[in-house]
DNA sequence: AACTAATTATTAGCTTACCTAATTATTATG
DNA sequence: CATAATAATTAGGTAAGCTAATAATTAGTT
């Protein structure tokens, strides 16, 4: 190995270890932060598609199994905040749709979730915060390729 | 908030979520990430005084509350690679030392750890590398200033 | 049409990496 | 010496995942 990627190497691996504690505590108490990400998501899709967000699609934005998904999405259901219909076109997928306490609690609580993040990519601007995400997608995929065990349960 | 820019901000939450759970499984078996992290600060700490580190040292440089560290103690010393010691000096503190075994472990751990980076280094390239490395160090720097909450992580 | 295969979601139970509150030793101090 | 402070531990909890197994439904094949 060169000195120079070795170099690199270490370099990467520090970057990396600096992040990998992100905050645990949520801003909003009575919603975490995987329930508000899970909102946020399902938001999207009914913006985007116009119906209800599927377990599978959820489970694929978010990187994440859809038992974990049926789960969030049942306490948030049981908060009031999500509300499940059976698809009619294909009786074994289930929409899930934000309810207007959903709507609400999610218009309140964004500011308070985004604004760190929001903030950063002022911070480093659109061009440099889309070239991170791409570099880190391509890092995970990497990773997820290379090394099985490296990412526990990550799957398309 | 644009649209866009709330797009960024969205894919960027996802991508350092992701990021968080990049290192669930270590890459030596039977050594759990936590655990290699604690073993690191234990040597570093035998290297610089040259004693074994205090629970509540290893506290205080991990950012982690003490019971969480006696309770990884306690496993890395059922599995051998640490030591327990009553301080003399103060009978109320704990010298925890590496073992041989505690060394060998950390090292391959170390070698398995850098491999992983470095494969990843050799298919991004040295130029997008670089660039990833510098964007985390920005997106790190930036986070530090807006909020101190972030950081609880890697001090010395 | 009937079987088999695939897909979707769920259930049950586990794991990691933390946390808080209360408690036990021990040492320091008025 | 009594009390306060400090060090570590015990007990129990939480968030955010995971896997394996299973039920329901749909799709594909003969």
């Amino acid at each position: 190995m060169e000195s120079t990627s070795r170099d690199t190497t270490q370099k990467l691996m520090d970057a990396f270890a600096r992040f990998r504690r992100l905050h645990r505590d949520s801003p909003i108490p009575g919603l975490k932060h995987s329930e508000m990400r899970i909102l946020f998501r399902i938001r999207k899709n009914m913006a985007v598609h116009g119906c209800g967000a599927r377990i599978s699609e959820i489970s694929h934005m978010m990187h994440v199994t859809s038992p974990t998904v049926t789960q969030l999405v049942n306490g948030l259901a049981k908060s009031g905040y999500v509300e499940r219909t059976i698809d009619p076109k294909d009786r074994r997928s289930i929409r899930v749709t934000l309810t207007k306490q959903g709507e609400d609690v999610l218009k309140s609580a964004a500011d308070a979730f985004f604004s760190e993040f929001n903030g950063l990519v002022t911070h480093l601007g659109e061009e440099k915060s889309n070239t991170l995400i791409e570099l880190l997608t391509e890092s995970f995929d990497y990773l997820r390729e290379a090394t099985p065990i490296f990412i526990a349960g990550e799957q398309e």
